[in-house]
DNA sequence: GCAAATTTGTTCGTATGTATT
DNA sequence: CAATACATACGAACAAATTTG
């Protein structure tokens, strides 16, 4: 008895399961069944089934049964670039034309604008001393509906006193604050790193996210650090996306420019 | 009784944990200390412990008890091109050296060689017809003996009857694919693009990185495409690392080159 | 529209096994 | 070897969601 019963059916399940046997999107048989087939009590083949949601490869419905889970069509954001306009992906206007390219409608919320103290993974990465006042600004960004990043910019607060006095405006800054922080303060943002990280969600992000409570969906978390012409950060944009729907491409050197392949390689329509 | 009382547990022992008042790798009460505070049963009381779990915010050692989850030092693989060499991150001598800045020994096992015919995932990247056999050149990397990655480059198997002979050889290509590429069949990579995914481990992958079976512990999945200066891909390299152990960095445009922070927002030593 | 049947979700109790101190 | 603490497994009862008749 190597291993424990709960693991020998669950290995069995997945084994039909990536083989094929069972297909995406078909039930698998009910708690009742399985407990009969594999002469083991209901909760054992609970805790099974539990195995199999942990690695992603059911779901379960209340009233309806267990189901072989099939995988969400997957946004794409591209963090390199764009040779154009040299804004980075996943930002302002860059966001929204990436998703009318994939023929889906985004949605920005008005920006939610703060002053805060800076924690210390913003304080180091803007170089300013750790609780320092800096400007936050925070959007939930959709797109049909569905919620798909939560985005926070931190700018020194300093910018404000200094001029650019539309970022404690609780609006969109439609020509983006990349431009808007080169005409009203003359800096230039010429490069920016971004820093991916993944964790379990907090409890606002699962509720945003419409998450399962349970936490087996992590989130991407990455960290862009923006330098202007001095080398100077001048702004930290911390971007979270559930891992289940959103993929990453980065395009370095000469790269074709179309897609011709998509995230599980079919042909891009 | 809106919420069933595993989860009010674990929400309260949550709370505990992120304000502070359990640290990190302190003793949380035992099952039998939490049954009675909570007037719970056992079982009820393992249910919230397995949330807490699953949010990567515990880890229970049998024997022992249950310990607020202490998190590993991150390694870091710098995905954009080094100014210098030209080639990407996490690849042949760019991933060494990154390791011994860091202070650390890293080993990479001989490759295992293998003709294959290509997934599709495969196949669609390197814009052959699926089912073509290719060359996969398979590594598995460790660092400080933990394990870290798991790469696999694919060729098309024309190559080596153009005259990349090496390619079939199951040892390490010291100076590298892409400069052997270059010298014998006068193929220069002049880009890439990477593709960021994250999913469950698989079986193979719990097993070589000691993953928790259970699959709480994500992998990152990366797919570069390395282009030649016809725009054709020239190769695919997948590799797996798990989020519990790997962060990345792309860097866009000009960014100062020392890394003032690390991860969590301290100053680097 | 409603009631019954089906299916998963929560909670309890109990017993035994395994790992660590 | 004994005590402690978590892991596995069984049985039972009721609740909640969904489908079916």
């Amino acid at each position: 008895m190597a291993e424990p019963m709960y693991q020998r059916i669950a290995d069995d399940l997945r084994g039909q399961i990536e083989s094929g046997a069972l297909k995406r999107g078909s039930q698998l048989p009910t708690e009742l069944e399985l407990r009969e087939k594999y002469e083991a009590s209901r909760n054992t083949v609970r805790d099974a089934i539990r195995r199999l949601i942990n690695l992603g490869l059911v779901e379960t419905r209340p009233g309806q049964g267990t189901f072989v889970y099939s995988k969400i069509d997957p946004f794409v954001t591209t963090l390199s670039a764009d040779r154009a306009t040299g804004l980075g992906g996943g930002e302002g206007a860059t966001y929204l034309s990436e998703v009318d390219a994939a023929h889906k409608k985004a949605k920005t919320s008005e920006p939610r604008v703060e002053l805060q103290r800076a924690a210390p993974e913003i304080a180091a990465r803007l170089r300013v001393p750790e609780g320092t006042q800096v400007i936050s600004r925070h959007q939930e960004r959709s797109i049909d509906d569905t919620p798909w990043s939560l985005q926070t910019s931190f700018y020194p607060k300093d910018f404000v006193k200094r001029g650019a006095d539309r970022l404690l405006d609780a609006e969109d800054i439609t020509e983006g604050t990349v431009k808007y922080l080169e005409a009203t303060l003359d800096l230039k943002q010429v490069g920016y790193r971004d820093w991916i990280t993944a964790r379990a969600p907090d409890a606002t992000e699962t509720d945003f996210f419409k998450l399962p409570p349970d936490g087996r969906v992590a989130v991407f978390e990455i960290f862009r650090t923006a330098f202007d012409q001095n080398g100077t950060p001048m702004r930290v944009t911390v971007t979270v996306f559930p891992i289940d729907r959103n993929q990453f491409i980065v395009n370095v050197g000469d790269v074709p420019s179309p897609q011709y392949e998509t995230s599980d390689g079919r042909a891009a329509s």
